[in-house]
DNA sequence: AGATTCGGCGT
DNA sequence: ACGCCGAATCT
């Protein structure tokens, strides 16, 4: 059997390449690439083996396969980015069924995307938690007050109304700060939402205070509350369909107009 | 149990 | 068409 294991100049010394040829089945004649770490352990795959060289090695334009370093691979859907751009600019509206499924409410907080790489002769610390466990101030959602959201015609918009079961910890009671901070914990993190669960945390928030939830008291949510919410998402995602079937009847109207008036040249 | 191998899902 | 990884199969 080819049991070749060459070495593969692309990663750090030690380190082998081996590719096997699929011999039956349907995929007969296909290839598997695998590599060995120096003291033997076997990656199947690009994520595999980032995952375990960390930030010690930068594989974006490493192709597994090859096993070479390729400087055109950089950032694979950098066209398609481009493309879709570029309709956008020219006030094109987005093609639905193209465009990647980016949530159009994006967060105004901007996410961590802060790439930590290391270079010979510089320290830097391979600390995981960096990027979401930064340390923040105390209290930084005050910070938040009096901001508000608008419409592009610059008309302030109705603010919402937060049920009365949320109360907010600490010295002003604001109900737009409260909002500002649950708005701000539910784009922050992933974990769930509880709220200060700590009685003493309303005494004297500035010891008790738990610092990855919002200042907000201890809630809890009913299934009616739920089965409410869920009742307005489904009437909001109806009329974003017949808003959406209206543009593109309108659109298809208009572009057979242009037709008509032998606009072809 | 560990290694090898191909299928098949997701993109 | 292909990367990735589950799991069947082999040793």
């Amino acid at each position: 059997m080819e049991k070749r294991r060459s070495d593969c100049p692309a990663l750090p010394p030690g380190w082998k390449k081996e590719e096997v040829i699929r011999k039956s089945g349907l995929s007969a004649g296909k290839s598997d690439v695998y590599y060995y770490s120096p003291t033997g352990k076997k990656f199947r795959s690009k994520p595999q083996l980032s995952r375990y060289l960390g930030n010690s090695v930068d594989l974006a334009c490493f192709d597994f396969r090859t096993g070479k370093m390729m400087p055109g691979k950089l950032q694979k859907n950098k066209q398609r980015l481009r493309h879709d751009q570029l309709i956008l600019a020219k006030g094109g509206k987005p093609d639905l069924n193209t465009t990647l499924p980016i949530r159009q409410t994006a967060s105004i907080f901007k996410q961590p995307v802060t790439k930590v790489t290391s270079h010979p002769g510089n320290k830097v610390k391979t600390d995981l938690q960096r990027a979401t466990e930064q340390p923040r101030q105390l209290f930084w959602e005050r910070r938040l007050k009096g901001l508000r959201s608008s419409d592009v015609s610059e008309e302030v918009l109705r603010t919402m109304e937060l049920p009365k079961g949320l109360q907010s910890v600490g010295l002003n009671s604001n109900d737009d700060t409260l909002l500002s901070a649950i708005a701000s914990a539910l784009h922050m993190s992933s974990a769930p939402i509880t709220g200060q669960t700590s009685v003493a945390a309303e005494k004297n928030p500035a010891i008790w205070l738990n610092t990855s939830q919002p200042l907000c008291k201890a809630f809890s949510v009913t299934d009616e509350q739920i089965r409410e919410q869920e009742l307005k998402v489904h009437q909001a995602r109806r009329s974003l369909e017949e808003a959406l079937m209206a543009h593109s009847l309108a659109r298809a109207a208009e572009n057979s107009k242009e037709m008509s008036e032998g606009k072809a040249a």
